[in-house]
DNA sequence: GTGAAAGCGCTAACAC
DNA sequence: GTGTTAGCGCTTTCAC
């Protein structure tokens, strides 16, 4: 009852794909043992026997089975990764996967993604953006495994590692050019999730409004609010305090949604109402007038992510490790052109 | 020598994480071969003994060790999922991702991401968007796993499925509308790619041009070109040909990143221009004006995607099974409002 | 309806 | 430097 047509060149009788060890070691006239340590550097072996059982392996074409191997080490080799499920943030959430991945692939490991409650075998996880409300993030905190979080954890339990972005010191930047470029009082549009992140603009815009004698002109639209909504939010906003010099969007692309609303209400970007986004994206490359935001890296970010991971499960970083990813504001046309 | 602290209830000594199925027989005071049956629902067992097994199970923390049961089985259970790494299209992607992601765990099944070449153990494979001329498609294309493509695949061999949707009518009926709306010669920026779906398009687009008696002026840009390059092509196409009355965009945003180029060129988008893109996304319903595009619905590509390979694994599906995804146009106010 | 035993492919003691 | 042996946790004949 063979499954699937093997496509491996000798080993016509088998339970899936290619050689064995034990085919390997047959072939190459030495022990499984042997064989074993010749394919991963174990120093037993000596230069001639290596390079005949490498030879073999090569000839047979031998995958290592990694159920076997997992099996026998109770190590997969792989890492969980879960993401929030959000359209809005796509373009960060993919380029941090790619991180993710590519990094992984580095490393040797192979990347298996959370969906819901499920999780896969794996010798350590990786949170994005985790939010303290998602249940499914709450129990991946305690599912036993190593975790390491891109941005701050603010629920229960502690991860073994973190790597975050000083938002604190980039929005402040922000607001300061903003300030230098004339503006009197900002307002934030802030995204209302329980991500570290977004908590953390919010504390940082009024924090920053106390230190300069700046009425705050906050408002909130729910993380991944489609752009009727921001509009509508920036509209009311725009018409209740007409004074209003200044816009901030924290949600990825929110900035690009509300351009025509800004329009609409007469405003001029770049010149009487300078704009700003807590997240680049090609979108605030792409609108008109570009629009000055933070590169918030999120490929690096997700690299990162899992060079943290491995240390720990090497043991070379101790638990509580955290990281940190240089994160920088990119000034284009939206904030005006310097006066 | 522990690796890790153990978080199951009992069982402190153990090599991972948590109780085995011997535990549970133990437990149960039957054998491995009974509680394999009972949780399995085979139904041999007896519903007493059934009930009290599952009540050990649960009250152990039993958790089935994948890698023992792939080992013995060689079935993983875990399907292994590849995607182009372009940041265009990033929503599209991610959305697809999110699809399999979904699905599969509806299914009981892992996701991997398979970057570079190393191929994860995995009972199928699913190709987003696979371009004949990527090396790492190539390899997985023939590395004898059953293969189900997102669009149809261009290059040597025969994925095992194929979803994929109908581009060839959804663009000539795009055509048709600019047509109806008042442009007499759209043009076409098309992606530069292998993959199937561009290549369809830029024929689709001839055939059209043929049909009506059209002159095609058909533009390149490479797939994921940065907004700056799609702009000068759609500036050199408004310079050289000024008689251009519509454009349709085949990239992912790129009708979006070239709305400021045509407003450069001193055209109305929705008048004297009419605009539409291949690919829906939030960029074309937040853009100024909103942009008529096709909605490929890549979620349910997603879904479909894994559902076929499923069929095909239990061996319900016959391998060259073709699924579709229906796809439909979206009429916005760049492609004007009826006259 | 249930159990005993074999073995999937691999690694890690422990010989020699 | 190399081989032998004993499992990792599970499913699956084959007996009863």
């Amino acid at each position: 009852m063979r499954r699937v047509a093997a496509r491996s060149p000798r080993k016509p009788a088998g339970s899936g794909a290619s050689a064995t060890l034990a085919d390997v070691a047959r072939g190459a006239g030495v022990s499984k043992t042997t064989v074993s340590d010749a394919l991963r550097g174990h120093g037993r072996v000596s230069d001639a026997t290596r390079r005949a059982v490498l030879d073999t392996a090569r000839r047979l074409g031998y995958t290592p089975n990694r159920s076997a191997r997992s099996l026998r080490t109770s190590v997969t080799d792989t890492v969980a990764l879960h993401i929030p499920e959000f359209l809005t943030g796509a373009e960060y959430y993919m380029s941090f996967v790619f991180g993710v991945a590519e990094q992984a692939a580095r490393a040797g490991l192979n990347v298996t993604l959370v969906s819901s409650g499920r999780l896969p075998q794996a010798d350590g996880l990786i949170l994005c953006d985790p939010m303290p409300d998602n249940p499914v993030v709450a129990e991946l905190m305690d599912a036993g495994l190593p975790v390491v979080t891109a941005e701050r954890y603010g629920g229960e339990g502690r991860p073994a590692g973190v790597v975050w972005s000083d938002h604190e010191t980039a929005l402040t930047e922000l607001l300061d050019h903003l300030r230098a470029r004339g503006a009197r009082g900002p307002a934030l549009i802030a995204s209302d999730t329980t991500a570290d992140w977004a908590l953390t603009l919010q504390r940082t815009y009024a924090r920053w409004c106390a230190g300069h004698g700046v009425r705050p002109l906050l408002r909130k639209a729910p993380f991944g609010a489609p752009p009727e909504v921001l509009r509508s939010v920036v509209g009311e906003l725009l018409a209740e305090e007409p004074e209003t010099d200044a816009i901030v969007c924290a949600a990825d692309g929110a900035a690009a949604a509300v351009l025509p609303e800004i329009r609409s209400a007469g405003r001029v970007v770049g010149e009487d109402l300078l704009l700003a986004s807590c997240v680049d994206s090609l979108a605030m490359r792409t609108a008109e007038p570009p629009i000055t935001a933070i590169d918030l890296r999120p490929r690096h970010m997700g690299a990162e992510c899992v060079r943290l991971l491995c240390g720990i499960l090497a043991g070379e970083a101790p638990s509580g490790t955290i990281g940190t990813v240089a994160i920088d504001m990119v000034v284009r046309a939206s904030t005006g052109s310097g006066r």
